[in-house]
DNA sequence: ATAAATATATAACAAATAGTTATAGTACGT
DNA sequence: ACGTACTATAACTATTTGTTATATATTTAT
């Protein structure tokens, strides 16, 4: 085993090979004359052959030089590059975050938050896999992503959460007579055609229950097991539904809404494992995914 | 602009990735673990992120060092590149050689040379242009060549030449009566068919010098522009001719010859610039070749 | 939960490396 | 032959990279 020549001898040769002139090269360099000077009567001795030929006061490679040249540039582009990737990383300007979220929320919400963060950020990638909601903790407790977002969350011992409320709003077709109403309450949905939405949730069986106290009964006409495709169907005219602010919101213009009242809150949970220390610019995702709501919570 | 990691740096890091702990790193590497410990709080302050994340005892690469590692990786392997290859170049194993000939050279002596020289040393490459012997001289001045082989040189001050007698024989077809004789004087030739070849070089007017001098007139049947195009005739049976043993003897089996006296010696001379400093592996190429010719001087 | 074992961090120091200045030697053009 | 520009050599300094000794965490086993 022989040493292998240093990074920073290699780049002195390559400096006098492009210069064809020591004085030259240690100018570009900034440093002296005799540094570059040692360095090029160094690597000769230890490869065993000359490094330059004089040439008309030049000095041009030798063949031998010439042969090893074209890797010598590769190596040092190479740990350039190296160089820009950990600035890009430290400055949250690259890297790849792993989302895992609700069927729903891929085609809702997330769209908008995650093109606004990858906006100014062009060497950041993101995996986005949409999935159901004990699928989601399974990825997260396995570490196969680096947070997750979902609902109904109710704790786990190795999965840290942050969960917002948000409001839950009454969608209905444009133009229906819920548009003349500031709030939409339990009592205005008797007999109106409801469009439910995932009837094993948490927040479906408030909504029951609510009905319930109010000794109301909607018509049910269609079960979606997304909101989205709820709010596709109210915007198409089958009924009203309700759904929250946040799947509400990318409807615009599509279907009108207007607050549900009293408040039965959908719990959003952003979650991901204790025992990964997370990225830098996954940190950064999910702050820019909490501020994404903030407009948003009760 | 900021500091660059060293190479030997990435090299630890990646160690310690490979082991998942320090001291096995620094067991690995040969050196002590507290190095090993300040190069990763070195790097992790220099990248300003953190490099690894403990799990289960085991040193895991952070997200932001996982996206770096195959750029370390590639780097390390270039330098291992670097350094075998320059071995290879001092131990003249590698490298390109740059050959001028003469045409017919290029198809009878040179290629064994070649084979043979090549034979051993995998990592060694040529470039074999053959060309006429002017062109090939200014070739050689030009120093787009390491080296040229043509004849009848006769000295330039900017090139530095070896020049070579090699045996002159009689070739003839097989079974030709002249196997009977041991050598072949200008009298044997006299209304002999004989192939001409290279009708405007030194050799062929001093062959022409010695049939005038002996009153020797032989049949002319064909002239050839190569010595090698002669040999191939007279393995045919269109006649005899007088060629180097360099040539003859490639065609050793189809066709017979006996030396030709008196001795008009072929000049083939070995040609280098002397402007440019020959690659080592070039140098020791030009000794081969002068080798080859051993047992073919006079 | 605690002790023993193992792994990592810190400190003080030594060796090797990469730079410095000063100066001597070389090669080239007038 | 002389001045100019470039390269080499020498003696020295600063920085880097390693060392040992020791303290502090962290796992593992009891």
């Amino acid at each position: 085993m022989q040493h292998a020549p240093k990074l920073r001898q290699l780049e002195i040769l390559k400096t006098v090979a492009d210069y064809g002139s020591m004085t030259r090269a240690a100018q570009s360099l900034n440093i002296s004359q005799p540094a570059v000077s040692r360095v090029i009567s160094d690597l000769s001795e230890l490869f065993g052959f000359s490094l330059f030929d004089r040439k008309d006061g030049l000095l041009v490679p030798s063949q031998e030089t010439r042969y090893i040249l074209p890797d010598i540039s590769r190596m040092i582009e190479l740990m350039d590059h190296i160089r820009d990737t950990t600035m890009d990383l430290t400055a949250r300007r690259a890297g790849h975050i792993r989302v895992a979220c609700l069927q729903g929320f891929s085609t809702s919400h997330l769209p908008e938050v995650v093109a606004n963060f990858l906006a100014n950020r062009p060497d950041v990638t993101m995996t986005i896999e949409p999935d159901r909601p004990e699928r989601i903790l399974e990825w997260i407790i396995g570490e196969q992503y680096d947070c997750g977002i979902t609902d109904g969350f109710d704790g786990h011992p190795t999965i840290e959460s942050t969960t917002v409320n948000i409001r839950t709003v009454c969608i209905f077709p444009l133009g229906h007579r819920f548009a003349q109403l500031d709030k939409i309450s339990p009592k205005h949905l008797d007999n109106e055609r409801l469009v439910y939405a995932r009837r094993d949730s948490h927040f479906f069986q408030m909504l029951s229950e609510l009905f319930r106290k109010h000794a109301v009964s909607p018509k049910q006409t269609v079960e979606s097991r997304q909101f989205t495709s709820a709010c596709e169907l109210v915007a198409r005219g089958v009924g009203v539904s309700i759904v929250s602010e946040l799947d509400a919101r990318t409807y615009v213009g599509r279907l009108d809404f207007r607050p549900f009242t009293p408040s039965i809150p959908h719990q959003l949970s952003l979650v991901r494992s204790i025992h990964q220390t997370p990225s830098m610019i996954a940190l950064d995702f999910m702050e820019a995914f909490k501020d994404s709501l903030d407009d948003l919570r009760i």
